[in-house]
DNA sequence: AGCACGCCGACT
DNA sequence: GTCGGCGTGCTC
């Protein structure tokens, strides 16, 4: 018998299989799947059993080691998944394999053991046990726990004295006997029956169960679509299947895997990067041993090992982190069609805001569009209000206008929370005037220019095009051209001056690095210990506080600056976003935006919650500017060290593209948006096409060219979210 | 990736 | 005469 291993080193050049001797003491062991040992060169490494064959040509062969992890074995459907990731993001095949693994599972942790154990006393021979009782009857603990044995009870050797078991023990009167348990256990607790609102009874009976079709759902902030999920996950467990349902962050896996808990018990497993080494094992292995029928986590729960999946759900769908942003450049939607395909179930993608290719795709009927338009609690959206901070400046106030602060101070009075949004996300190097909110745009491609220090110029990062910085503005001829920025910290401090006795909490991600630190944040603020929480986009989705009922955007603009043709539907997602935090109770909400822009297309969608509008209004520019979701994007990075490398390749590369790929439009090369990161020059490619078949193999042909390359690198990335 | 092999410059 | 620089090529 022979097996054909793929070695652990994610390089191109050892993307294939390298075949061993299955040797006879591990035939009867040995599987498809399994992580072994094997002889490579000089030294023994990890490897990954992909197939095993009766037969080979190869003559000269080494003998398989061991296997180094018998606990887990991929099965048939994740290692064909491998090979979708391999083909999707043109990584290599063991890069793919590797990320589905968790990584606390990689072979070079493995060898400590990561099951943990209740210690149990059991009595050996009551005869005995009883004739010592009689001998020593001072000895009170002892004997206690000797009748508790005698009775069957359960003792747990934590309850006694460890020198006091250790006698008993030496004694030979009971032995211990571990049972291995888990290290998240949570009991499911009684929660009153909710009823549903009509909408959501609607998307219910309209849901599509066994077969595979991808559902989105549009419901509007605070519409329940939680509830909808817990619903439609207790109609598919009820027939034995099981469920995975991913949300775009670790913060948000706190609130909503509690809600679970609540309602499910012990049949929920969670999994995301924030769990401790054993942590992720324990509920990897309830996922992979069926202990579990449901699954909560971030995007790498998506390669969970689960089995006979009924419903998978993506939360948030609109959400940039489902897909990574190193290699293997996945996103969880992909991998969720391919494993609905697989189970033959549904996918259901929710948001409040829909990206516009999963929306164009609902309209068309490619996905079925299910829709809640009204809030759970009947409770009206909440009031925008819409604050020119340019007429705001001119008053000095650069942080706070009159009217937010009008408003905290009410809140403040009535005792209501207040959460105030900070958007961090822009690039510094943006200019704009102070004096009329004016930003350079670029005339070709109607994105916002950079600022590069060095050349003294501004830039499109797009198609190249550049512009001398003027010393005035452009528009209104004033001297107030200037950056942007503004932190979290600087802003707390703000807040704490002007506000002396309130409360203030930050949230971001220098606040919640430790774990369990988001879970400290947020049981803070549902204990009302908290009357002013400041964060970052982490606080923008999905938390729902029923107390808060004034959102503050303090700058809007930063994120509507950057550079990327999707600048206005992510302004718009993440506005909505925030708002939708506000008055989502009884209490009716506010929401206050501080801009520049008060006339910008997107923050009146905003201000008019029309996602529609924002819809058409986008769609129409993507059109004309051949931008998904009418054109389908990949974008290739050249880098090295050395400026003039960099540019020669980009340019060989630009112009065997231009040779040799059909219909698709090669934009480019320019300089990347982050031109120079570490010293590393950087220059992309921007590619359009409608069919990803034209550019798949002159795409392998390159990556294979520059794998080999030590002074100049090259990364593709297939539908960038970000570029 | 990581290592051996190999072919040229300054040293006890 | 040898030690060691890193360029090249291979790993079942």
């Amino acid at each position: 018998m022979y097996g054909e291993v793929l070695v652990e080193y994610g390089v191109k050049t050892l993307d294939k299989t390298f075949t061993y001797i299955i040797p006879n003491h591990l035939k009867d062991k040995i599987q498809i799947g399994m992580k072994v040992i094997v002889p490579f060169g000089t030294l023994n490494i990890n490897g990954f059993l992909i197939n095993i064959k009766d037969s080979t040509e190869i003559e000269e062969l080494k003998e398989i080691i061991s296997i180094s992890n018998e606990e887990f074995i991929l099965n048939e459907e994740l290692l064909k998944l491998g090979k979708y990731i391999k083909e999707k993001t043109l990584c290599t095949l063991i890069t793919a394999y590797n990320t589905m693994f968790p990584s606390s599972l990689k072979i070079k942790t493995i060898s400590s053991n990561y099951n943990i154990y209740d210690t149990f006393l059991k009595i050996k021979d009551k005869e005995k046990v009883k004739m010592y009782i009689n001998e020593h009857k001072r000895a009170f603990k002892k004997i206690e726990l000797l009748n508790k044995l005698i009775n069957n009870e359960k003792v747990n050797k934590k309850e006694y004295n460890s020198s006091l078991v250790k006698e008993l023990l030496d004694l030979n009167l009971i032995y211990e006997e571990k049972i291995s348990k888990y290290r998240i256990n949570k009991e499911k607790e009684f929660e009153e029956k909710v009823t549903l609102t009509k909408e959501q009874e609607e998307v219910i009976k309209k849901f599509e169960f066994n077969k595979s079709k991808t559902h989105l759902l549009y419901g509007v902030t605070g519409s329940g679509k939680t509830e909808v999920y817990m619903h439609l996950i207790e109609k598919v467990i009820k027939t034995n299947k099981t469920a995975i349902i991913l949300v775009p962050e670790i913060s948000l896996t706190t609130q909503i895997v509690n809600r679970f808990y609540k309602r499910f018990g012990n049949n929920v497993a969670v999994f995301h990067s924030g769990l401790s080494k054993g942590e992720r094992h324990d509920e990897y292995k309830k996922i992979y041993s069926g202990d579990v029928k449901i699954v909560v986590g971030t995007r790498s729960a998506i390669f969970t090992p689960m089995k006979n999946i009924g419903i998978i759900i993506i939360d948030e769908e609109h959400s940039t982190s489902y897909k990574q942003d190193n290699n293997p450049r996945y996103n969880a939607i992909d991998i969720a069609i391919k494993r609905s395909e697989y189970h033959n179930c549904p996918l259901l993608l929710g948001s409040a805001t829909p990206t516009l290719e999963a929306f164009a795709r609902g309209l068309k009927g490619v996905y079925k569009l299910l829709v809640m338009t009204k809030r759970a609690t009947n409770a009206p959206l909440p009031k925008i209000h819409i604050i020119d901070m340019k007429a705001e400046a001119k008053k000095s106030n650069m942080i706070i206008s009159d009217a937010l602060n009008k408003l905290i101070i009410e809140k403040l009075n009535k005792k209501e929370q207040i959460m105030l949004f900070l958007n961090k996300r822009g690039f510094d190097r943006i200019i704009n005037c102070r004096s009329c909110g004016f930003t350079f745009k670029c005339k070709n491609c109607e994105i916002s220019m950079i600022y590069h220090k060095t050349s003294n110029n501004l830039r499109c990062h797009y198609c190249g095009y550049t512009l001398l910085k003027p010393e005035v503005c452009p528009e209104c001829r004033e001297d107030a051209l200037s950056f942007y920025g503004l932190g979290t910290e600087k802003l707390e401090e703000h807040i704490k001056e002007t506000y002396k006795d309130a409360r203030v909490i930050r949230m971001d991600t220098d606040t919640t690095t430790r774990k369990d630190s988001y879970e400290k944040i947020i049981t803070k603020v549902e204990n009302e210990e908290v009357d002013i929480i400041i964060g970052t986009q982490m606080i923008s989705k999905g938390l729902d506080f029923p107390k808060v009922t004034l959102v503050g955007v303090i700058n809007a603009d930063e994120s509507l600056n950057i550079p990327d043709f999707r600048s206005g539907e992510n302004t718009f997602s993440l506005l909505a976003q925030v708002s939708g935090r506000s008055g989502r109770s009884d209490i009716p909400g506010e929401v206050v935006i501080q801009t520049f822009n008060p006339d910008n297309d997107t923050i009146n969608f905003v201000k008019e919650n029309n996602y529609q509008k924002l819809f058409n209004y986008e769609m129409h520019i993507r059109r004309i500017l051949k931008y998904p979701p009418y054109f389908y994007l990949t974008s290739i990075l050249v880098t090295s060290r050395d400026y003039e490398k960099a540019s020669t390749e980009v340019n060989k590369v630009s112009n065997y593209l231009n040779k040799n790929i059909k219909d698709t439009i090669v934009l480019g090369p320019t300089t990347a948006s982050m031109f120079k990161i570490n010293n590393v020059y950087r220059f992309q490619i921007i590619l359009k096409y409608k069919d990803f078949n034209n550019i798949k193999e002159p795409l392998k042909y390159i990556d294979n060219i520059y794998s080999l390359n030590k002074d100049v690198s090259l990364e593709i990335d297939v539908d960038p979210k970000r570029i």
